[in-house]
DNA sequence: TCAGAAACTCACGTCAACGTGAGGTTTAGG
DNA sequence: CCTAAACCTCACGTTGACGTGAGTTTCTGA
């Protein structure tokens, strides 16, 4: 995994499965920071910024926020970078625990939803699950009647 | 649960958490059969149809199928239905093992695409519980230390 | 019976999330 | 050095899933 590889857009567009248009867009829309260029102006991406767009894709396709909802969720992420450099350098002490209760009650926030979602799809699954084993087992019986009836037909030939 | 009750648009849409637009837009592109009428042509919506539309929003709103996918969906569900109903009659029996079959793929992909869409949130809230877990375990320590702090401006005054 | 609430049918509006050229510039390989 | 492929920036187009009146008709309860 070289560190330090750089990539084009079409690069990275083949990489996650999106076209060059969804990497200006989310660029454009404030998703991911201004993209650093070549001389020439052609964008080029480090892993970590790749890294980004793979969760924005990861919030998008799995739990179906929108993209406004993701750049809230990403900006609060970012603060809590900040908070974490801050509270690194020792700076402005006394609002540690103001910063650190923040980020719980905004993490806790993302972990109820996807509970929420997992626990909808877990009585979907159910639900369908249900309707299989039914099914399955009926097939098994009428697999059972069509061999006996094979096994008829062979007696009369 | 009065069986054969029957609602209004309104009434139904409320009961729903969406709009009356909402319905129509579901008969309008076919997701739902057509809404029987009173005379005078405003709609009546029995328990069956509720129910219908229950499951499309839940396919919607939690597994975050679009209402083309969704269509597909129901569409195959409602085949199973006239399936069950033909190897109810005995009609065809040479078919049977053929559309149970079927119905067994249609509803095992249905149910591979909800443990797909699991996993993908399971690994997200894994990812969120270990940054909160370490972010909680931070918090403490900082709120022992102001408690230290107090104690010392305590002893100061 | 009759007024006001609720429904109906167009049909155009909207918003997010990109798609799609057009027209021009940069880059990489031979 | 040169050309084809890749990239750039507008800026308008598209699609899905409804929203929003306008104008008219139907329903319901006092």
């Amino acid at each position: 995994m070289e560190r330090g590889k750089l990539w084009t857009v079409e690069a990275v567009a083949e990489r996650l499965g999106v076209t060059p248009r969804t990497l200006h867009y989310y660029e454009e829309k404030g998703l991911i920071p201004e993209v650093p260029r070549t001389p020439g102006g052609h964008r080029v991406y480090d892993e970590d910024t790749i890294e980004r767009i793979e969760h924005i894709l990861r919030l998008k396709e799995a739990l179906g926020y929108s993209l406004q909802e993701i750049r809230s969720i990403l900006s609060t992420e970012d603060q809590l970078k900040t908070y974490r450099a801050r509270i690194a350098e020792g700076r402005e002490p006394e609002h540690n625990v103001q910063m650190l209760s923040e980020s719980v009650r905004l993490l806790e926030d993302v972990v109820r939803h996807i509970d929420d979602k997992m626990m909808r799809l877990a009585a979907m699954r159910e639900h369908y699950m249900d309707r299989l084993t039914r099914i399955r087992a009926r097939l098994e019986r009428e697999e059972e009647a069509t061999k006996a009836v094979e096994f008829q037909d062979q007696k009369g030939e």
